[in-house]
DNA sequence: CCTATATATGCTCAAATTGAGCATATATAG
DNA sequence: CTATATATGCTCAATTTGAGCATATATAGG
C-alpha cells in the first residue's frame, strides 16, 4: 500500500459527485492529561491547521466503513485500533470552506477510538496532543477556567443582546437561554456532555477560527480576541467534540474507561483517569465506593508503593461485570444543577 | 417533482460506485401502539416486503443529509416532518441479498423521526403499521410474551449450544452471556433498550428471515419455526430496531415523549405512550410523582371528562423545563436487574 | 527518631430518591 | 344503588447519594 497525502488525496479527487470521508478521533489519557491523535501539516501547506487521521471510504477495497476506517489509521499513523465506535455523520454543505462548489462532496463520518498510550510506540505520521489546548474551556478540574469568566462569557452575553449587523434581528431570550443550557450561566449548571453544543455555539458566534474560514463568524467583528483553543481543519474540532461528549456519556453506563487503563491500576489512578476524560473533580471517597460496589473492578492482590502515601491496591477490570447489570459503568455524579 | 419508484430507483442506478441512503424510521403512537410509516411493495414486485421510506443523498439538491430526508419523506409520503434524529450509518457489504457486487454499494443513514399521528391525514404512499408486529418479543406490557418462552429461548438455547455444522466450532459460554445479556435469560434481567442487540442476535441464529435472504441463517436448519416478526426489504428492520432503542433510552433523558403527545394530556395518557414505546408496564403512582416532580407538566386548568372513572386534569408540556434541568426525561425505572 | 505531608481506606450520617402499596375521590354503566 | 373504572394524595421502608471525619501507612527531610 501506497501512503496517501489525505488532504491532497481528497481535495484533487474527480469530480465524482458524492465521496465518504472517515475520521477517526483517537483518545487515550497519559498522565492525567486526555491525548488524541492528530496529524500535522506539512510545513509548506497553506493552511497550518491540525486535522484527525482520515481517508476515503472505498467500497471495493473496504468490507464495512469500520475496517475502512482501521486501515486508514495503521496506513498513517501505525496504530492498530482496539475500542472502536461510530459517532455521526456530517454532511453539511458548506461546511467546508476549501470545498468548492463544483468539487466532490463529502459525507463525513466521525469515529471514537480508545486505546492505551504507548508513549514509547512512536505514531509515524501522526502525533499525540493534548485534548484540552482544542477546548481549553472544558476542563473544570482545576475549578471554573478564567478562560470562560474572562473571555468567553463576557462575549457570548455580547452576542446575546445584539442583532447581527445587517441581518435579521435576533431574540435575545433564546439566545440567553442556550448560554444558560450550553455554558451554565446565571447559575444554571454545567454539563460536562455538552461538548459539541458548546463548540457550535462558539462557532455560531464567531469566536472560533473555523468560524471565520467558514464564512460564518463575521456577524460581530470581534476586537482583541486571542484564539479559543486550536483550530482544526475542516470539521475535525466538531467530530473532536462529538468524541468528548459521547465519551464522557459513556464511561457512566458502560465500561469503555477500561479501555484506556493499564492491565492494573489503583482506585485513584482510575479515578485520575475519569476525571480527566470529563474534566472535573470527583470526591475520592465516594469514586472508591462506587466503584468497587458495582463490582466493576477486583482486586489483583499486589500492592503499589511509591505512590507518594501509603501503598495502594492494585485492581483489574472485572469483565464479568458486563453480564450481571445491565448498565455498569463509572456512575459518576459530576456536579449537575 | 415526480415520484420516483423508490426500490428501483437505487437497484438500477448506474455503477457509481457510492451512493448514500437515507431512510426514515417514523414513529407514532395511537391509541396505545407504536406505528411506523412503511412503504408496501406493489402488488407484482418478487420480494413482497415492507421498506422504510427511504431515497438516496442528492448532494445538489440536498443542502444537508436531514434536508434530504426530510424531501424524501414529504415526497413519499406527503409528511411534513417535525422532530428528526439521526441514529447510525451502516455500510455493511453483503447486507443486501438484493444487491449485487458490481451494483453501486449503498451507504444507508438511519434517521428516527416522531410525529404526532393524524389518523385522518392519509400517508400517500405510505402506510402506518404497528412496531410491534415487527418485533413481537419487545412487548412485554401484558408480561413476558409467550413468542419469547415457546420460541426464542429454546432455540437460543439450541444455538448457544451447537456448533455450526461445517463451520468452526463455537464457545458456548459466549454465546450464553450473550443470551443472558440480549434476552435476559436466567433472570439476568431484561433492558429495554438493547432492541438492535436482540435483532442482530436473532438474526446471527438464523431465527428472523432476513437472515436466509442475507445467506446466514443456515447454520441451525430449524425445523417448524414460525415467522418471527414481519420481515422487511435490505436491512430496515435493523434500522428501526435501533431507532426503537434510541427512542426508549432517550425518553429517559429528553423530554421527546411530548413529540407524540396532543397538546394537551391527562398523566395516565403520558402513561400509556411511554409504556407503549418503552414496552413495559409502569407503576401509575410513582410515575405521576416523577414526572409532576420533575417539572415537565403543567395543568392547563382543564378536565377530561369520560376517561370511564374520575374525571382526570389536563396537562401540558412545561418547555421551561429545558433551561432549568439538565437532563429533563421520563426517568423511568422499568424492570432492571 | 521525629515530623510534615502525601495518599489509602474504613466508616458515619443526613438528604434525596426509589419501589411498593394503602386509602380516598369521583366518574360511568347497569 | 352498586360494581367498577380511573384519579389522586399520602405513607414508609429500602436504597442511593453527597459530604466529611478518622485512621493507616508510606516518603522526605531535619
Amino acid at each position: 500500500m501506497t501512503r496517501v497525502p489525505q488532504t491532497d488525496r481528497i481535495l484533487n479527487s474527480p469530480k465524482s459527485g458524492l465521496e465518504i470521508g472517515l475520521n477517526a478521533a483517537i483518545l487515550s489519557v497519559h498522565e492525567n492529561r486526555p491525548q488524541i491523535v492528530v496529524v500535522r501539516p506539512k510545513e509548506n501547506a497553506g493552511q497550518a491547521w491540525d486535522s484527525l487521521p482520515f481517508g476515503p471510504f472505498a467500497p471495493l477495497a473496504h468490507q464495512t466503513l469500520e475496517i475502512g476506517l482501521r486501515s486508514w489509521v495503521k496506513e498513517q499513523t501505525g496504530l492498530e485500533l482496539g475500542y472502536v465506535e461510530q459517532l455521526y455523520t456530517f454532511g453539511d454543505r458548506g461546511r467546508h470552506a476549501q470545498q468548492s462548489d463544483t468539487g466532490p462532496h463529502i459525507v463525513s463520518v466521525g469515529y471514537l477510538a480508545l486505546t492505551r498510550i504507548q508513549p514509547e510506540q512512536s505514531v509515524s505520521g501522526g502525533v499525540w496532543h493534548g485534548w484540552y489546548s482544542y477546548f481549553p474551556w472544558e476542563d473544570r478540574r482545576e475549578g471554573k477556567p478564567e478562560i470562560l469568566s474572562n473571555i468567553i462569557e463576557p462575549r457570548l452575553r455580547e452576542w446575546a443582546k445584539r442583532d447581527d449587523p445587517g441581518g435579521v434581528p435576533i431574540r435575545p431570550f433564546e439566545r440567553q437561554a442556550r448560554l444558560r443550557i450550553c455554558f451554565g450561566m446565571d447559575d444554571a449548571g454545567w454539563d460536562e456532555e455538552k461538548v459539541l453544543e458548546r463548540y457550535e455555539l462558539l462557532h455560531e458566534a464567531g469566536l472560533v477560527a473555523e468560524a471565520i474560514r467558514d464564512g460564518r463568524g463575521s456577524a460581530i467583528p470581534w476586537t482583541g480576541l486571542p484564539q479559543l483553543g486550536t483550530p482544526m481543519q475542516f470539521d475535525h474540532r466538531r467530530i473532536l467534540a462529538t468524541a468528548m461528549g459521547r465519551l464522557r456519556g459513556k464511561i457512566k453506563y458502560r465500561p469503555v474507561i477500561f479501555e484506556l487503563m493499564p492491565e492494573s491500576f489503583t482506585l485513584f489512578e482510575l479515578q485520575k483517569t475519569v476525571e480527566a476524560i470529563s474534566g472535573s473533580h470527583l470526591h475520592k471517597q465516594n469514586f472508591r465506593r462506587l466503584v468497587e460496589h458495582a463490582g466493576l473492578v477486583e482486586e489483583t492482590g499486589h500492592m503499589r508503593t511509591m505512590t507518594g502515601g501509603r501503598p495502594a491496591k492494585l485492581f483489574h477490570f472485572r469483565p464479568e461485570v458486563l453480564q450481571e447489570r445491565p448498565a455498569p459503568g463509572v456512575r459518576v455524579t459530576v456536579g449537575r444543577a
